[in-house]
DNA sequence: TAAATAGTGTCTGTGAGACACTATTGG
DNA sequence: CCAATAGTGTCTCACAGACACTATTTA
């Protein structure tokens, strides 16, 4: 019997065939004026899917964790680090990129105010309700559509509902399975807005209260009652003492700091 | 400039090194009395880890889908399919094996009565709390215990609060990260059951209220007030019109059906 | 000074948490 | 027939949902 660093030391590579593995991240912001929602995509310049948009993303290296890879990814394409950055789901179906066998570990990055970040991309406003999912590009005129359809499936003995972008219609589509990683990221987020502090990740270090509801208002996709929201962050949230401009409208409201829970 | 097709017949697949992917399944039972959590966890008979305990699973093989890698283990290692089995999280820090560089998608699978289940590893009881998690298996008189701390970290403007099992301590360990794989298992398990109808998958066709909250103290790790519990379930569940024998005791109890939500 | 929007008071319904009680069953 | 436990009634509190109102600010 060998011991375990001498088993380490002869050990050779698995002869089984390996697959690639990447993470792409859906990098959401908002525009200066909390009233659309804005995703990263870039325009692919090589086959396969040349001329459609990506999520940005790439390769893990040996040596460094998903995390760090899809940190990575970000700074070189945003410029922006120290974010919220958090792995959603892992892709795998094989066929889902037709070069070869390739995994994805999808990650949501969260980075405020949009407008003053640069990249080599384009901000796409996206825009999801029970209908379909709609990514649109002013930079370059580009309008992506997807109709998505409510999709019932069993796991064990209970049946789950899941949205589903159908692949059907002309016009610009996403690279690989990016919408379904873009879908399950804004459910995700959804869920966590209403149940964590997320949303501090996307206003500035001090805000206004109607400015945070209307980041709440354009995740969550339904009006809510100013008293009742006012309830819930109350206890999460100080006063500065100061009155600065809302950025959905132009009088002075209280100006406040995210203090935690 | 060639076309997609001329690509992908040229293409060549990339010559950075790749990872190896494996499926790692944390799989949960209860025992006939629904008085303990089992996990199934398997005595490893190879280098690295020789002796050491570890989580069922294996490598991903080309042409198969994670979620069908894990179902595929599942089969060979219990005999049982169609059963919840859903993916956790993906573990990926360099490292974690020390053979090479391989990554893990953790599933979770659930069953019901462990006792049916035949197996070449064991069931060990499983428990958690706010100091320790504890894993005994009368079969072999093995005992796994690792304190656990709760661990602050932030993600973007955010802190979260996290469950850390600490390595320290002597005796019988578990093989790679599958302390954190369980650990982050049993917290989703946990969020699950709170908040979805996972339980009626680890409880058989039908089954008694009295039953049915013994489950759920047990993977929650609290009482529940009678009252509460059954108000909860009630819309969710249908009267068979018999009267059966509780596991929980030995007094008859009306018979339940789940109807779904 | 008027329209718009910041900000407050309060009512309702629902669900979790809690406790006290009655009904039924096995030994 | 009695101890144990199945099963019910009801009170409280926190919070989401809803609406009506007052205060303040810019045009």
């Amino acid at each position: 019997m060998i011991t375990e660093k001498e088993f380490l030391e002869q050990y050779t590579d698995s002869i089984y065939e390996k697959p690639s593995v990447t993470t792409d991240i859906l990098v959401l912001g908002v525009d200066e004026s909390f009233s659309r929602l804005k995703a990263l995509l870039i325009k692919r310049d090589e086959h396969p899917y040349l001329g459609f948009y990506a999520l940005p993303g790439g390769f893990i290296k040996k040596g460094e964790s998903a995390y760090q890879a899809a940190g990575r990814k970000l700074l070189e394409e945003t410029g922006v680090k120290d974010i919220y950055l958090d792995q959603i789901y892992t892709f795998t179906k094989p066929g889902r990129d037709p070069r070869t066998w390739v995994m994805s570990i999808a990650y949501l990055a969260l980075v405020g105010d949009v407008s003053k970040i640069t990249t080599s991309g384009e901000w796409f406003d996206l825009s999801i309700d029970e209908e379909r999912i709609r990514l649109y590009s002013d930079k370059s005129d580009t309008e992506i559509v997807y109709p998505i359809k409510e999709k019932s499936f069993k796991n064990g003995r209970i049946s789950y509902k899941n949205l589903v972008a159908s692949d059907k219609g002309k016009g610009v589509k996403l690279a690989f399975d990016h919408v379904e990683i873009i879908i399950e990221s804004i459910l995700k987020l959804r869920t966590f807005f209403e149940n964590s502090d997320l949303a501090f990740n996307m206003v500035g270090e001090t805000f206004t209260l109607p400015d945070l509801q209307a980041l709440y208002e354009l995740v969550l996709g339904k009006k809510l009652y100013k008293t009742n929201f006012r309830a819930l962050v109350a206890p999460r949230i100080e006063a500065t003492g100061e009155k600065i401009k809302s950025a959905t409208s132009n009088k002075l409201s209280a100006e406040y700091r995210y203090i935690g829970s």
